[in-house]
DNA sequence: GCGACAG
DNA sequence: ATCTTGTCGC
């Protein structure tokens, strides 16, 4: 088995076991880049939840990234890995992502996923997580924070402000769409801040979630109805 | 001690 | 995340 194999497929049981995966793991993203400016495809990631909590469907689709298109797409069903716990989230959603992605018959140039990345209290939040597991680029998009603070950005489509936490600048408060609410873009592996911010904006041509995220999550909520308990 | 807290 | 009705606007 190769190395990442090795801790990337361990599965915490507890909170302190979680932590310690992602202390563990924190120093293999790759804050460089600068990450693809042309990607020919984009993949959204994104999990639905049945009410009773006890059972989800994640989906990945994969986007032309100049049409937007769908050109693949791949679900699993499952339960929950993990409790929810703020800052701890990836461990829920991680193995059900993973499984979609290895359906997948085309490999993305680039990951956007529903969630944070370096914008997280340990600096290791989903779209790290999932980056350095794959080792694909890979962008977090969040609609609501987690840490750090910021000034509200202008009205406009494209406007930003830094978002920052201890002092340094872990993400940006993105305008996607003229006057609508800003989302929370970050770091998760092998881009640059300015690019993922372009990339994301590139994604939103219409609505204030890239539609890479949208694919994806109308994709699992279908699954998840068509897959009764 | 109290509040905040991705999805 | 999910539950929820109507409502304002393009």
């Amino acid at each position: 088995m190769t190395g990442s194999d090795a801790w990337s497929g361990r599965a915490p049981r507890t909170v302190a076991e979680a932590v310690a995966v992602q202390d563990e793991l924190r120093s293999l993203v790759d804050l460089v880049g600068p990450g693809p400016t042309a990607p020919a495809t984009v993949a959204g990631l994104d999990v639905a939840y049945a009410e009773s909590g006890d059972r989800l469907a994640a989906a990945v689709t994969v986007l032309d990234a100049a049409t937007l298109a769908v050109v693949d797409e791949a679900v699993s069903v499952g339960r929950p890995a993990f409790p929810y716990v703020p800052g701890l989230f990836a461990f829920r959603e991680l193995p059900a992502l993973r499984d979609a992605l290895d359906r997948l018959t085309v490999r993305p140039d680039l990951l956007v996923c529903d969630g944070h990345g370096l914008a997280h209290p340990r600096r290791f939040g989903l779209a790290c997580h999932l980056g350095v597991v794959t080792g694909l680029p890979a962008i977090g998009v969040g609609k609501t924070p987690l840490v750090g603070e910021w000034e509200e950005p202008g009205l406009r489509r494209g406007a930003w402000t830094p978002l920052r936490d201890g002092g340094a600048e872990v993400g940006r408060v993105v305008r996607t769409r003229d006057g609508v609410k800003p989302v929370f873009v970050s770091v998760g592996h092998r881009i640059s801040l300015d690019n993922a911010v372009d990339r994301v904006l590139a994604l939103t041509p219409r609505y204030r979630l890239p539609e890479t995220t949208r694919t994806a999550d109308q994709l699992c909520r279908a699954a998840l109805a068509a897959t009764p308990a």
